[in-house]
Formats: structure tokens, C-alpha cells, sequence
DNA sequence: GACGTGCATTGACCAAAATCAAAACCACGT
DNA sequence: ACGTGGTTTTGATTTTGGTCAATGCACGTC
């Protein structure tokens, strides 16, 4: 059962601060009045869930403020965590526009601001408004893009590797740099949570952490991350690509 | 550089045996003209390459008859087959709608007749039925739901699994069922080619089809497959989900 | 301050699968 | 029939990374 967000009156998507980052920013004014009107928004709490894995799909999530983790599992209690989405994303278009039922979950990492637009709405949109519909064309391929490499990379590089690749995907979005040039991040994610991110197991993740602290190549205190220079991470990518 | 069909006087939309299984059978008839005009067909035969990776992308692939083999790789040589597309697929559409060069190249594996659609028709298209983008939507969000899926595979399942999950999905799609409940299967695929659709080494794959023989799984011979009952092939998914 | 709980780290061990190298096999052209 | 080039198979070996189990550490509670 999806955790259906009850009314509020919350955000608004005219003043709406990442409504220019997100698929809506093609909408004209009266288009905009129609999702205002009709989306529900609601505040979640890390630990919440948005959606399930199985639940129907019912409308597309727009991540106001905080982080989302997508994440998708098996039987056995393994899973990889497929995205994290910022404020400006949404989350669970892929299963409404592909006329499934959700194939993965999102589950709350920080505290979060999240508006549900009902699906009625956004198929009303989509097909008054050609451009949203190539906005979602353009995200959904992009995305695609990023699985097919992540797909190659899982069978070409090392654990190693796929951490240095992860760690300048994480900081180029979500950390900031320092004057000097160093970099350093700050997530809200745990060691089994990094490890779901390249398919590794926690312990692995643990040793690789300590191999990039030896090195320095990167240091971590808690859930902190500093790097020194980017240079170091990319030649993780490089030298380990075969050999 | 893309090897660019020249002219020709080939197959015609309108009466073209797979057109509704494209994205295209949402045309009317108008726009079916548009597209009939301006498509260049081209046949080709097997090694040959329809556009490779780094191509700048310039139009939609549509198979009418053959097979094709979409492929991206590494510098070091590495690869893996993403998809085979089959008559009534497109190949290429994903760069072209996220505005992104080829990130994949796209190989002729059984001899082929490939119509191309330049891009100016398929915008034009695009913008002024909207169905059409709703319909290649729907072929993203289905291709990333795919392609996340096997993100969880590659790490949770064993190359065991993952072959008998391939079998499936290629009997189900190229193969044909006998009188008595029986499959067979017969492509054009290099035990290389098995390797990289699921993401192992050759000789791995030869191993573990060994051990399909062996086992009574499935029995092959050169390209041809046999499968006696479905239901093994299904065990071995579930007993190799974990342990 | 002792205890419990949850997460992170470490070590020892083991298994799956990659790699390396050689042999066998096959399809073809001469 | 014979070589030639490619693919497939097989065997031996090594590597990576997973699993299991113990320990450590931080933090909150009683």
C-alpha cells in the first residue's frame, strides 16, 4: 500500500524554489494552476517510505527538499540502491509512464518536503502539453543512459574502481568544493547503503574505505568524506580498468 | 562516423508487416507519409555497424527483418550486449531523445533491412502528435525498468542464474515452443556474445553451459538450443538466489 | 557507570569466477 | 587432403570479493 500523502497546505508550485530543475518547467501558467491545485504535499522523516516495491503506481513524486533513496530488492534482503533523488527530481515516473507497478521503492534519507501529483493530472498534462512529455523523454533516456554504464562498469571494473567512480558522482552532485580545490561530501548514508550503491557487500566497502585512507586517496570520518584532489579519483578509474 | 544508408526504393510504411509493433502505429495517416518520405532503407549484412559509440546521433533505427545487437564497450575492450533488436524495434532512439552522442554501437548479427528517420521528421513528429512521445515514453520507462533489473541481477545472481535468466527472456522473445512443451532456440550469437549479455568471461559461459548439459538442463548444439521443460530453467533462478 | 543496541571494522576462510595457456574443433579455401 | 584462422573447450592457477564470526565503537537508557 503506498503511503498516500494526506492534504496540505504546503508548497506552492508557482513559488516553488526547484521548479526551474524540474519536468514541470515547461508548464504554461494554467497548466501550473492545474498540478498546484491537485497535488497533495506532505513531510517525511528518514525511515519513511514513499512507495513500495509492488504498489501500483498512482502519480509522480516531485522531491521538494531533502534526499530520497531509490531502491530496488530481492527476495533474499539484497538490493542495490538504484539513485538518490534531490530536491528537482522526481521519483516513480519510470513505473507510471511504463504502465507497471512500482519496481523499486524510495525510502527517506533526510528529512523531506515531497509533492504527489495523481496520475490523473499528469496524463492530462502529457497529452495537452507535448513538451512535458519530451522533458520525461529526455530524463527517462538520460537515465537510461546512466544504467546501461553502470550495468558495463559492474562487469568491467574492480570494487575499488566503481567506489572512485561513485564518490565523483556523489561529490559533482551533492558535495562542494573548498578553496583550495579539495572537495568533501556529507550524505546521509550508511556503509551498507555505499555498498548497495556499486553491488558490493558492506564488509568490502569497509576494507575499500581503509585501502583509500592508507593511500590517501580520500579520508572519512563518520559519514564524511574529504578528497584532496580529483586527479587521485580518476586515476582509480583508469588504472584498474583492466589489470 | 555513422554509416549512413543511401536511397533507395525499399519497403514502404504503409505496408510494412511490423509497423504495429513500432512506436509509429500511433500515425495517422499524414504523418505515416511524412515518415514514408523521408526514411532511406538500407539492407545490411552481418558485422557490419550501424552507428558506433561516440557517433553523433542523428535519426531512429527501425528494424524491419534481421536481428541487430546493441553493444557498448570500454576502452580496454570490454563489452556487453545490452539488447537484441529484433523486426518492429528501434534502435537509437535513447540518444537521439536525451540529446546525447551514441553511447552504444549497434552491430548487424543476422542480414538486416533498417530503416533510418532522420531526426528533423521524427521532432517534427514528435511535436505535433503527442501519443507518439507518450509511446516512446513508454519504451524508455520499460527499457530503464529492464535495465534496473539487471543492475539487481548482475549482483545478486550467480553467472548460473543469470544464463538460466537469459535463456528465458531469449526463448521467450526468438524462440519457439515444440508440440510437446519443449523449447528451442537458434541465434546468431558467439558463445563470446552469450558472455557479454551476461556480463562473464567466454570461458565461463562455455563452462556453465557444460553444466546445463550435464545437469539436463538444456542441451546445445553449435548456436541451437534446446530446453526440455521451463521449469528447470525457473529452479535454478530461485535456488541460486542466495547460497 | 554498567548495559544494550545498532553500526562499523577486522580477520580468517572459502568459493566463484577471471585469467592464462594450451589443445581441440570447425569451416573454408586451396 | 592440408593448412589456416577463428572459435570453443578444457585444465591449472590466481584473484577477487563474499561469508562468517568476533570484536570494537558510539550513543542512549536505566
Amino acid at each position: 500500500m503506498p503511503t498516500h500523502p494526506s492534504a496540505s497546505t504546503g508548497p506552492n508550485c508557482f513559488t516553488c524554489q526547484v521548479r526551474e530543475r524540474t519536468e514541470w518547467c515547461v508548464l504554461e501558467e494554467n497548466e501550473l494552476n492545474l498540478i498546484n491545485d491537485g497535488k497533495i504535499s506532505k513531510n517525511y522523516l528518514p525511515g519513511e517510505t514513499i512507495f513500495f516495491e509492488g504498489d501500483t503506481s498512482e502519480g509522480i513524486y516531485c522531491i521538494e527538499s531533502g534526499l530520497v533513496g531509490v531502491r530496488k530488492s530481492d527476495a533474499d534482503g539484497n538490493s542495490v540502491l538504484l539513485f538518490l533523488a534531490a530536491p528537482g527530481d522526481t521519483v516513480g515516473y519510470r513505473s507510471l509512464l511504463a504502465g507497471e507497478e512500482h519496481k523499486s521503492s524510495a525510502e527517506i534519507l533526510e528529512p523531506s518536503t515531497v509533492c504527489f501529483v495523481y496520475q490523473s493530472t499528469v496524463r492530462k498534462l502529457l497529452s495537452q502539453n507535448p513538451s512535458l512529455g519530451l522533458r520525461f523523454l529526455r530524463r527517462a533516456s538520460k537515465d537510461l543512459g546512466d544504467a546501461d554504464e553502470r550495468i558495463l562498469h559492474n562487469v568491467t571494473l574492480s570494487v575499488r574502481a566503481r567506489f572512485a567512480h561513485l564518490l565523483l558522482v556523489l561529490i559533482d552532485r551533492h558535495g562542494s568544493e573548498a578553496i583550495d580545490g579539495s572537495l568533501s561530501l556529507k550524505l546521509p548514508l550508511s556503509r551498507q547503503d555505499l555498498a548497495a550503491m556499486i553491488g558490493t557487500s558492506p564488509e568490502s566497502m569497509s576494507r575499500t574505505i581503509r585501502k583509500f585512507e592508507d593511500d590517501g586517496v580520500a579520508t572519512f570520518s563518520g559519514r564524511a568524506v574529504h578528497v584532496p584532489s580529483v586527479d587521485s579519483l580518476l586515476k582509480e578509474i583508469e588504472s584498474h580498468l583492466d589489470h
